[in-house]
DNA sequence: AAAAACCCTGTAGTCACTTCAGGGTCAATA
DNA sequence: TATTGACCCTGAAGTGACTACAGGGTTTTT
């Protein structure tokens, strides 16, 4: 499979797909005798994994960390355990602040149904109130 | 107020401040003769209003179109109105996918309490897994 | 007077890509 | 057969929003 295949098969850009290579968590697949990459199965089910933990907003170190626990299966689970615990981490705080987020731009929203001009709009108003509490314009 | 104040007083790192001063989102304030910069209660508040506006994670151009909104109060504000719909409608997309990503995280996570060794782990079974059954259905 | 704390500029590094410049290769068509 | 167009290559640079560093000068405190 050559690299447009395998970017059709996963939907993963080709740029990102050498890039992966470049970065060494995607091995480097097999060429023909013109240069082309030629990717097998192996190649797709590791691309997907990569993916996957990307989904999931892994740094590709600790992706590259989890890939060298699955090619050394006798090392101690517990550092798997703690990657998979930190990343459970920054994504609460982050899903809370996302949460609260969600909230002020909805609200800020409601501001602007029927405002005309910036000197009136609402939404401004209320960015300029929650920064700091004062609705004054100021200058460039 | 020097910058070390203007620090103090936002909680904004030095560099991040000189930094915004280069984008062109925090006005260049006036230095004294040994060239420290001096800022006045007018940055304070555009500071104020950058970072808030950061929290609410947009892009610095976007905020940079806001304070021209801000500085031209007869511009439309259908403007700013599309502009605070487009970062609430990314805001929704992360906040559903996070979503999804935690639970998938704390049901890993659950799989590797008695674990011992790579090769035993739930963990990356569970992930090996996962990106299997993404393989077919894939969407970047 | 000297140490400590503060400030300056400019450059480079971070992360995970994305884009670009400048090519070479391959299958199908005119 | 020539050539178009789709595909592929490398290496370098750009993105965003900072952060860190090197190598200085200034102000405040002791």
């Amino acid at each position: 499979m050559r690299i447009g295949e395998l970017h059709q098969a996963t939907g993963v850009a080709i740029e990102t797909i050498r890039f992966y290579e470049k970065e060494g968590v995607l091995p480097a697949p097999a060429r023909t005798d013109s240069g082309y990459r030629i990717y097998g199965s192996a190649h797709l089910e590791r691309l997907s994994f990569i993916r996957h933990c990307r989904a999931l907003d892994m740094p590709l170190a600790d992706i590259r960390q989890i890939l060298n626990f699955v090619a050394h299966p006798e090392a101690d689970c517990g550092d798997i355990n703690r990657l998979i615990d930190e990343q459970l981490a920054r994504v609460r705080v982050r899903l809370k602040s996302m949460r609260a987020l969600e909230k002020q731009l909805s609200q800020l929203r409601v501001h602007c149904e029927a405002g005309t001009t910036a000197a009136e709009c609402g939404i401004l108003h209320g960015l300029v109130a929650a920064a700091h509490g004062e609705a004054s314009a100021c200058h460039t």
